[in-house]
DNA sequence: TTTGGCCATTTTGCATGCAGAATACAAAAA
DNA sequence: TTTTTGTATTCTGCATGCAAAATGGCCAAA
């Protein structure tokens, strides 16, 4: 007999897992802002659940950084200050520079055009000026690079960095300038990668987050003012 | 009137924490041996606290990666394989070569001096063959390095894939001369930091990882037939 | 001996209850 | 008015209870 079903192990996902997600999202979107309170009362209610598996979640994402725990006093939506978002940026730069030489080596080139084909999208929200869209494809591709570097500890720790970024991404702000600086260094990521040279690629991405912290470094005082 | 007990903010350290350091304690330690479940009742009268706070901390060190999480089946802890293993000997190399720079460059003499201070300690057994006090010191070393780096992301993602790998130290049983060649890595990785050297201090720690990584490695195999 | 099914027990996942800490608030004192 | 003090309320941290899932054992059938 065929096993049928094969590809459906119907187990329901625990609360705690859907309550992290679910929770995470709404930090990376800062629809729960930084220095927010995580009232645990309000959110179980929100979310559909007991305060047993929020807690739960809520321990989980201050291990991933997100969240500060107050012992007695909750916990709030970490702050996402200039320091911490330029060591990130600074860290995330070494692991990039890492998963491009290592994407280089172990990708396919299915996975290489995939990526291609990310790389085009993002190309057609920069033309139509789609700051959004741009960024939503911008992430896809680093995110690729790094998941095909095809070493899964590289891709949790930079994952985990990565969330912590993304929330303040609008401080970027970017100029026009960047902006086109950026979509052409991805064109001279995307040519290494396609070439294999390890090289190259380790200097681009390099140097790719080195701007990228720049730009954002700029945009930020003006911010901080604010 | 002054304010008596300023440097005493008496706040009891909740459960879940002092749970969760002492369950990674015992996986690194290796009391808790990979692929071991962890039964819930049991290990909450071990500790001497209930299942909610010791549940709390299980999820902590899942997302960690010490301890794997089986849905409606509880957790094991995770399995320290020859992939995962030089996966996160490799993403370390980055790190550390990373933090060799920052060092250099933010460190504080004093800073640089007190790991002067370990390196001799674990000159000192070395010179006795003390295989364990040797790694105390090295993994202090190491740790400091990163910790003077005064990035406090890279120090956080470096100690969570430190603690994976600890786990596994016993699994290098490093050879004579691979010990030696070690002990001459870290007199040159000390000299280049006395000395400010960005470039070589980098070059050095790269090197060294990768040759720890080696080690483990040649040493896997006949670990893993057994 | 091995395989499969049925039932008792154990274990997990989650909700809820409760004590103590923190907070908010109002009245009294400066 | 501003500060302080006492009190009620809210909130967190943890223990416990309960339902559902998983596990283990036993016995019959192959």
């Amino acid at each position: 007999m065929a096993k049928l079903q094969e590809a459906t192990p119907i187990v329901r996902r625990p609360l705690h897992e859907e309550a992290t997600d679910r929770l995470r999202d709404l930090i990376v979107q800062g629809r729960l802002a930084p220095g927010e309170r995580l009232n645990e009362r309000l959110l179980s209610v929100q979310l559909g659940l007991s305060r047993t598996p929020l807690r739960e979640a809520i321990k989980v994402l201050a291990t991933e950084g997100l969240v500060e725990l107050l012992p007695n006093r909750g916990a709030i939506v970490s702050h996402m200050d200039a320091v911490r978002l330029s060591e990130s940026l600074v860290v995330m730069g070494a692991l990039e520079a890492l998963a491009g030489e290592l994407a280089c080596i172990n990708a396919t080139d299915a996975q290489v055009n995939e990526i291609r084909a990310l790389h085009y999208e993002m190309l057609a929200y920069h033309a139509r000026g789609d700051l959004a869209g741009y960024f939503k494809f911008n992430q896809a591709i680093h995110l690729k690079i790094v998941k095909y570097s095809g070493n899964t500890m590289l891709f949790n720790a930079y994952r985990q960095l990565n969330a912590n970024v993304r929330r303040a991404r609008y401080m970027a702000n970017l100029s026009r300038e960047r902006w086109d600086a950026a979509v052409r260094e991805h064109d001279e990521i995307l040519a290494a990668l396609g070439a294999r040279d390890v090289k190259r690629i380790k200097a681009l991405l390099s140097d790719h987050l080195a701007h990228k912290l720049a730009s954002v470094l700029a945009a930020l005082p003006s911010r901080q003012a604010a």
